[in-house]
DNA sequence: AATGAATGAGATTTCATTCAT
DNA sequence: CATGAATGAAATCTCATTCAT
């Protein structure tokens, strides 16, 4: 009887782990196509099928085409936690360039959801307020507050800290939005290295040469 | 029969004019409604609504939605066009948050159509080759320019200028961005030169504080 | 002008006509084929066909599948006012035989609506409230009354009245159910009559021989 | 080896019997969930849940989901068969009222099993023919035999007896269907006898006030 | 025997576009 | 030129049934 239980439990845990593979699967395929056509572009079909899946088969994980997408803005999750995580001190230049570099990783890294979350936040309240605001928004609190901390300790000149993250934030999307959007090929390790320090550059001492 | 074909004229005229008012309209109205909905979303029934017509009667004018979408998309070439126009020769600081303002102002006065244009370009490759590539390049490439021959000036520190013109750019979709999406609200004119003040501000000088 | 004028108004007229004709056609087919197969069972498509136009058609006129089943059940509106306004004095035994044919009548000229009513009603609560309660409890309540007043006046004998009334339409039910059923060929007026008096002879003197 | 036929036997007795209470336990749910929404609208799905069962499982007793429906047809027999037998002989006034109170009891019993039989005999043939008119029409038949002979008798007036019957059955249907639908509550016992006496009372000495 | 998962067939509904007036 | 109506094509979603374990 306890093998009989033990079998069991093999059979469900492998089941288990099938359905949740089937899921990813899903969910990375809905990505992938909605960042090339947009939500209300692409159809459960091209999903079905860049899953590898019958059509019907997608409304055994999700309740409809919506709870995809849905589904997807919650992975954005990962990602702003994860660039609030790595934020950690930010002492100097150095510290902050190495953030941007963390940070066009991660984007990299989960290339069809945050483009595909970009677009519907673009268009869709509840993505945006429940996504955008709610992750994003963080990390421009933060960045602000950090801005705050600095002017505070006079490293920083003084600033309305909103607007001024709010540009930063600007200044990386100028680096992040290319890539996403495939203009600029991939940049490479050492690229990105050298685009985060001419972004924190300009950020932290501006264009303009110092008159003596 | 000259008198005939004067009447004839004047006839046609008419004619003409209001065609091109009808025109207008369902541009203006289509590009209303795909603001608010993404060109996938929206409907052909929405747009005639929108301009007050029947839905057939934009087969008149346009050969199928997609020409629609082109057509406002056509529009963005008076935005670009004007802000290089105005952007003369940019000497000082306040030369360039003054451009910036205009820049704001063309983006306020043809909002839709912008918001359009950013959503569409994010997914079509059309309309971003032809569109933005086509257009905003034109104002990329005039603001490296500028960065490079400031450089030659001695005015500028010596930088990557086609970067440094994307980081300029992108400072200034923080700006408009949150405007065009509706987050922030539309600013006043003293707080649209309080904003551009702080953008040229930091592009020019950054946020640190410079040592004597 | 006026010609003009004229001209389009004879068109709208037109047009206006057929579009109430075409709105018939789509309810007569629809209770033909609900008749048959119940809402649950019919499908758009044999709607469609049965009413001679494509499918997507239907959905100029109705906006749902239900919808046109709320068109079929107001329907009977007619039905029951009719048989209400009939039911003038009723004051002998020939009179109330003679409303049971028109009654009658009314059902078989009305079939395939009468049949999908009472299918649906039997199912669907909107339905049954909004239709059956609404209206043939109206001549429920009528014929109660009726029966009262013959009480009052010492031609019935005392009863529970609204008792007797449901009986009276389980009568008048045995009837015509197995018409609409198609169990029973459709009776020739004759027949009708001979029916209508034979229940209408058992309702008031009941089947058993009097004892002198 | 007798022993292990022995075993065996009893296993496979335990078998069978689960097996057969898990069919019952299956048309015991379907006929609940097909009385409530139909044939048509209602589920595998749903059927499965009220059994307490997956959904699969249902294919291993029945070949379909039409199985079903015949299954739970299939126990109309009791119903019909029930009730001859107790149709006795019927002398008086009380008897007959006795029988009806017994047919109502019987309705009550297997409500959700009549509830569906008659909405589905009301659409589907094949149930309409086998069940209803094979079971029921057995009623009727009996009954029309007992009118006619009372006719002989002398008891009841000379009369077309299958009309009569035919009547019989809808005041009898005028106290059961209310029942079913759910309109009228289910009646106490001592409700019961009132309805069947009044329903005989007025069958056999009708509405009116006798002439002295 | 029991069941979670998969799926083909099909249902309802939408929508861009065409047609007839 | 304007438009109500018609519609094919397709989209989302449902569901009875089969399959694999």
């Amino acid at each position: 009887m306890a093998k009989k239980t033990e079998k069991r439990r093999q059979f469900e845990d492998r089941r288990q782990r099938r359905a949740e593979q089937h899921r990813r699967q899903i969910v990375e395929a809905a990505a992938q196509v909605f960042a090339e056509k947009g939500y209300a572009g692409a159809t459960t079909k091209e999903i079905a099928e860049a899953a590898d899946m019958g059509e019907s088969t997608l409304y055994n994980y999700f309740g409809s085409k919506r709870d995809i997408l849905l589904a997807i803005a919650g992975e954005i999750e990962t990602l702003s936690e994860t660039i609030l995580q790595e934020a950690g001190e930010l002492k100097d230049h150095n510290a902050i360039a190495q953030m941007l570099v963390k940070a066009i990783d991660l984007f990299e890294e989960r290339m069809p959801f945050a483009r595909t979350l970009f677009t519907e936040a673009w268009l869709d309240d509840t993505i945006f307020q429940e996504f955008v605001v709610g992750r994003l928004g963080g990390v421009h609190q933060q960045l602000a507050a950090y801005i705050a901390r600095q002017v505070a300790a006079g490293v920083f000149r003084p600033v309305d800290t909103a607007l001024c993250a709010q540009i930063a934030l600007g200044m990386f999307g100028s680096l992040v939005l290319p890539i996403l959007r495939g203009i600029t090929p991939m940049p490479s390790p050492g690229e990105r290295q050298v685009l985060a320090s001419a972004v924190v550059d300009i950020f932290l001492d501006g264009i303009r040469v110092r008159e003596a």
